[in-house]
RNA sequence: GGUCCCAUCGUCUAGAGGCCUAGGACGUAGCCCUCUCAAGGCUAAAACACGGGUUCGAAUCCCGUUGGGACCGCCA
């Protein structure tokens, strides 16, 4: 379908409807991106709205985390958070309604009876659906408080209009009679939904796949309200490595898991856009591109496979490509979490951030940023156990000892002058750089791996790079 | 079981009947660079699910098969 039969002449207003009854996922924050994306490229309005009609499931710890999900990814919106709890009111009307002009009805079964049919049903190979015994039930059932049904058309076929997908066709044969109130008096899904995006004036539904199937039984509802039905985008699926729904089986699923693990909200949103939409041989894009850029005839059909490694190598272009001031104040929570400093400790943002330079090309992460930045400001390195034997024994001491005597007569200890130094050294020796560096490097970071030795040590500055060079010779011991 | 959706490298995807000897990206392997580790550069292996049509010509259109997924709640 193209761009021109859309409703560009009206206002563009969609609405991203989470269920306050887990955290903000990976899949609904993908749905979120879309509906925000469609918005922001149409100037339209973006609406956030709460579907916690499900009173026993839904929590306000929910309602908060999916808040901060969406803020920390920067999907602002324009309006709500509404919450449907507050609109029952208006549900209990539109329910009134449907009663008095005979669309809908009280059912009496109960629960217990409708799951034992259902089952019997399936066990017998048959459709599952309601069998509408309480459509033309006049008296109430004595002692027992009715749900509403909502009086489906058995006849016709139900077409749906897809931008996606296209033409979709339903038999109305297939659909039941679903309850739209329950007998204590919550309304449900697939009634609220429609009620609310007629009374927000949503013009496009933007939502996973998985409601599809729904939504036949929804357009008949907007017709017996009375109203037109919006325009449907169905998005593909994100499923995990065994292409089954995403859940949590598949590791992380929840957005603020990622923030935790240290990755970059833009990393993550680069990548969820990504999964279902492209932009011909483009992976990288600025915010503004994507707004610019975003459209429903790129949007994929087939569901696509969270793949970890691609969102980690995005993250790790992110961190390059970010400024080190903001990469500062980003990994400052993590060095606290990863006990490299302490909570109330102050560090000089200036030199961490020189510190940072050498480390963020190398770090996937934020957690690996500040894992990495532990040899930087810790007082006492740790060696790893085989770097200490292969690199501080008695073949390097001497070179050790010759390049802590040079290091400290050197007033200006910066990378090319220390660079001087080891160049000197290696040239007497006539030997390979790597001969002297890599014991230093041992001394200095504990480790075999690090950034360039010279940066290295300029960084750690020549008081604690003395020390430690000291403490390594020690450790070698006395020549016997 | 019924209904609906989907089908290009392992994964994300480009592809709008001839530009396809099927392109890019992640990952994998090798090489280069190099004080180590990365980053970067280069190279390689790797896909149109299958079968029928339509057409001069099909990854692309149609039908079927197979495979996968979703939904069938007084969940959303």
């Amino acid at each position: 379908m193209s761009e021109k039969s859309l409703r560009l002449d009206s206002e563009v207003r969609v609405r991203f409807a989470p269920s306050p009854t887990g955290h903000l996922h990976i899949g609904g924050a993908r749905t979120a991106l879309f509906n925000w994306l469609f918005a922001r490229h149409h100037k339209g309005t973006f609406v956030l709205r709460i579907e916690d009609t499900d009173r026993t499931r839904s929590t306000e710890d929910y309602i908060h985390s999916i808040i901060d999900g969406m803020k920390w990814l920067s999907l602002d919106w324009d309006e709500g958070p509404y919450r449907q709890t507050d609109r029952f009111d208006v549900y209990r009307k539109y329910t009134d309604k449907l009663l008095e002009e005979g669309k809908a009805y009280y059912c009496y079964c109960l629960p217990e009876e409708l799951e034992r049919r259902r089952k019997e049903a399936m066990a017998q190979g048959k459709s599952p659906k309601y069998d509408g015994r309480c459509r033309n039930v006049k008296e109430p059932a004595a002692g027992r408080t009715p749900a509403v049904r909502f009086k489906m058309p058995h006849e016709g076929e139900t077409v749906v209009h897809d931008l996606i997908r296209g033409r979709i066709v339903f038999e109305n044969e297939q659909l039941d009679d679903l309850v739209i109130m329950r007998s204590d008096e919550a309304p449900t899904y697939n009634f609220t939904v429609v009620v609310d995006d007629v009374d927000m004036a949503i013009t496009h539904v933007i939502r996973g796949d998985d409601h599809l199937n729904n939504t036949p039984k929804q357009i008949h509802i907007y017709s017996a309200l009375g109203y037109e039905v919006p325009l449907f985008a169905h998005l593909p699926m994100i499923l995990g490595a065994d292409k089954t729904r995403l859940s949590k089986r598949h590791g992380a699923t929840s957005v603020m898991a990622y923030k935790e693990m240290g990755y970059l909200p833009e990393a993550l949103v680069n990548y969820l856009v990504r999964l279902g939409w492209s932009y011909g041989d483009q992976e990288v894009f600025t915010r503004e591109e994507l707004i610019k850029y975003f459209s429903f005839e790129n949007v994929g059909k087939s569901s696509a496979v969270f793949n970890p490694e691609k969102l980690i190598w995005l993250n790790s272009q992110y961190m390059k490509n970010t400024p080190n001031e903001k990469l500062v104040d980003l990994v400052i929570p993590f060095l606290v979490k990863e006990k490299v400093i302490s909570e109330d400790q102050t560090v000089d943002k200036e030199w961490l951030s020189k510190a940072i330079t050498t480390l963020k090309e190398r770090s996937k992460t934020l957690l690996e940023l500040a894992y990495s930045l532990r040899f930087y400001i810790t007082e006492d390195i740790e060696y790893d156990e085989k770097a200490r034997t292969k690199f501080l024994n008695e073949k390097s001491r001497d070179l050790l000892v010759e390049v802590t005597h040079s290091l400290a007569d050197l007033n200006d200890f910066s990378a090319s002058k220390i660079e001087e130094v080891f160049m000197s050294i290696v040239g007497r020796h006539n030997m390979k750089l790597g001969n002297l560096a890599q014991p230093v490097r041992v001394a200095i970071t504990g480790r075999t791996e690090s950034p360039g030795i010279f940066e290295v040590l300029e960084i750690v500055g020549k008081e604690k790079t003395l020390k430690r060079l000291y403490r390594a010779i020690q450790s070698i011991g006395i020549k016997t």
